[in-house]
Formats: structure tokens, sequence, C-alpha cells
DNA sequence: CCCAAATTGGACCGATCGGTCCAATTATAG
DNA sequence: CTATAATTGGACCGATCGGTCCAATTTGGG
């Protein structure tokens, strides 16, 4: 019964996460939005509810999809120590062959919304804990094959670990050589020492 | 000749700069400026241009003033270490005292605009820049009173600290714990060893 | 005292904002 | 083939956007 949806829901969601990501949450019109989405004005409100809704599900479906790719790398590699710069090098790889530096979705969201926006500051917690998570198993892999100290505090520095990361996104926006960014990492796993 | 201005034009732009601060460029609008500077509309037009102008000059004022401030204690301390530790534990509480977490001004300012906004990305670079000085000199200091190895350099620890700074920054606009805050200095610091 | 120069408030501008609504269209179920 | 239910495009909404402009006001210089 009734005319079935001519379009892809989550490829809308994909679309609408792309310019959210690359403008942020105010300077993204709903032009924008149906320009990138390719759906009707009635088609978009009827399927996401509002500017804000539609917010969140792109943040959620971060979580759940960018995310998890980003971890899979630290969870299966098996010497944590590359595990964990690899993962960095891939945010600075990421940050340096993009044409425009867009940085890390929940990493934007947090510093544009996060205070004004209770339910996206939930949200980016949740990204921030999956990372955190990532992090900590890979010290305790770590920790077992004795390539970390045991006496260190797995989540602490897993936190280290994701805070470190986030400065990383950030000062890459303002585009500074890349070797300065692996030297900054080096740095960074040093203190896994 | 002719009526003297009736208000102080550095008092309103660090009001305009608070309003930038707390909600960002695109969710600023002209009548939020109007009411935090007090500034008729021709006032603010004629005293500053644009709402572009304005914030790039509130971005100045920002690098020339605030910047200022928060380093001189970095500059003075003398042991080294001990006044590193206290800049960030100064961010930290800064994060946690604040009803509501603005961040710092030029961290919000690099991920919210840097990439589209080739102005205000300049002047946060100079933001980082002279962060980064400050700390170089720092660590200088500390390897002359041999409590950092000599064997360092200098210049990249001091981008590994200004991107330590930065993430913590923005991990703290999601409110984690002020003692989780804590123990990521100390591991940040760690890593001078 | 009066002219000139500068500031000031507010009317006004077109464009765009996010959002609603309805009529026309379309595909499925019977 | 028809009735039905859902989608769809686009007209339309009031509010607000950043910005311009001018007439009224206010003050200092001569």
């Amino acid at each position: 019964m009734g005319r079935p949806k001519t379009f892809d829901e989550t490829a809308a969601l994909d679309q609408a996460m792309q310019v959210f990501w690359a403008k942020g949450y105010a300077a993204t019109s709903l032009t924008d939005l149906l320009a990138a989405t390719g759906l009707s004005k009635s088609s978009l409100y009827e399927t996401f509810g509002s500017k804000h809704d539609l917010y969140l599900k792109t943040l959620e479906r971060y979580r759940d999809v960018v995310v998890a790719r980003s971890i899979t790398a630290l969870e299966t590699e098996v010497p944590a120590r590359a595990a964990i710069r690899g993962a960095f090098l891939q945010v600075v790889r990421g940050c340096a062959e993009a044409a425009e530096p867009r940085g890390c979705y929940s990493n934007n969201c947090a510093v544009e919304q996060a205070a004004r926006d209770p339910a996206a500051c939930r949200r980016v917690m949740e990204v921030f804990g999956r990372f955190e998570a990532a992090f900590e198993a890979a010290i305790r892999r770590g920790q077992t094959a004795g390539e970390i100290s045991a006496a260190r505090d797995p989540k602490a520095l897993a936190r280290y670990l994701n805070t470190a990361l986030n400065g990383l996104i950030v000062v890459s926006k303002t585009r500074p050589g890349r070797e300065d960014l692996t030297d900054v990492v080096e740095i960074t796993l040093k203190a896994l020492d």
C-alpha cells in the first residue's frame, strides 16, 4: 500500500553528515542539506524531523559506523604500541591529504555544540568512550605482552591518548607540516614508556 | 571638532569577544553583538566594519592580551616542569569551574572557522606560535637546569605540549571529572622524561 | 553663538533562515 | 481498474539574517 520511498535513507544520512562535518551545525543551512541529500524539503522533514534531529542522527551514525571503522585496526593489530601509533598516523595522514581539513566529526561537535546542546554532548561522550575503550584494550594487550609497564593505569592512559588524539586533530586544522605532526605523535607515545 | 565617542572601543571589543567565544562565529548574530556591547548598529559598523572584521579584531585582541596573560607564568616560574604543569592545571581549573565550558578562544576558532577562513586561520596560527614559543623557552630553561634531557628537541616538545593542551581543552567540553583531567596532565608531562 | 564634524538611533533593505502545508503524483493492494 | 496510502515538489509562512542609509542629535572649534 502506498508509494515507496525512492531514496536510500542511510545514504541521505551520510550525505547530511558530510555537510555538518565540513561546515558545522550553525553554518549548515537547510538548503545545503537539501542539495547534498537530493531530497525535497517535505521528504527531509518527513524522514528526519528537523534540522536538529537530523544532526543528532548523523552523530549517532558517526558513532556507530565511522568510529567502529577507525577502531578495528586498534583492536586487531597485535603489537599494541604499533597499533596505537597506526591509529594516530592514520589521523595525521587524513588531515594532511584532505583538500580541506575537516578534522574529526565528534571533535568538531564537541567544540562547536557540546556546551549548548546536551543531546549532542551525550553523543560525543559516547564516541570518546568508544575510543578510550579501544585504547584501553590495546594498552592491556601491551601490558600482557610486556610492551607497557603493568604498573600504569590503563584507563588513565587511554584517556590521555584520546586527549592527545583530539589535540592533534585541532592543531592540524591550521595545516602545519606533516613531519611536525609525526614528531608530536612520537613524543605522545613516549608517555607510555 | 565633532562629537567624541561615548563608549570605550576596547571594552566593546572585549564584550564582543566574549560572545564569539561562547557561541562561535556562525551562531553569533548582530543582535547578540549589539546587546553585549551596548552599541547601536551604526556605531558598531562605523567602528569595526563588519561582523567578520569585528571577529578578526577580537582574535587579535585575544592573541595580544589574553594569551600574554596565560603565558607570563610559563615565562617566569623558575622550575620549568612546575611552570608547565601550572599552565596545564590552570586550564583544567578554568574548565571545571566555569558554569559553561567555553574552552579556549583560539581552539574554538581553529575548529569552527580555520578551514574556511584564511584570515582567522592565520591569527590562530599566531596564537599557537606564541604558546609554542613560551613552552619552548620553558623547556630550554629546564634543559639548562638539568630537569629535562638536553637530547630532546625543544621545538618538537613545545609543539607536543601545545597539541596536548588543545586536546585537553576539547575533551573538557564534555565535562569529565576534574581528577580525570589531572591524571591526563601528569601523563602528558611524563613524555618530557 | 554658530558652524562643522562626528556620532547616534532606528527605519529600511533584500536575502535567507528553519519550518509548515497542501495539492499533485505515484505505486501498491484488492 | 480503482481505491488507498504514502511520497513528493513547491508555494508559502513569519522571523531573522547581515548590512545600508539618513535624519536627528550632540559636541568641539572658531
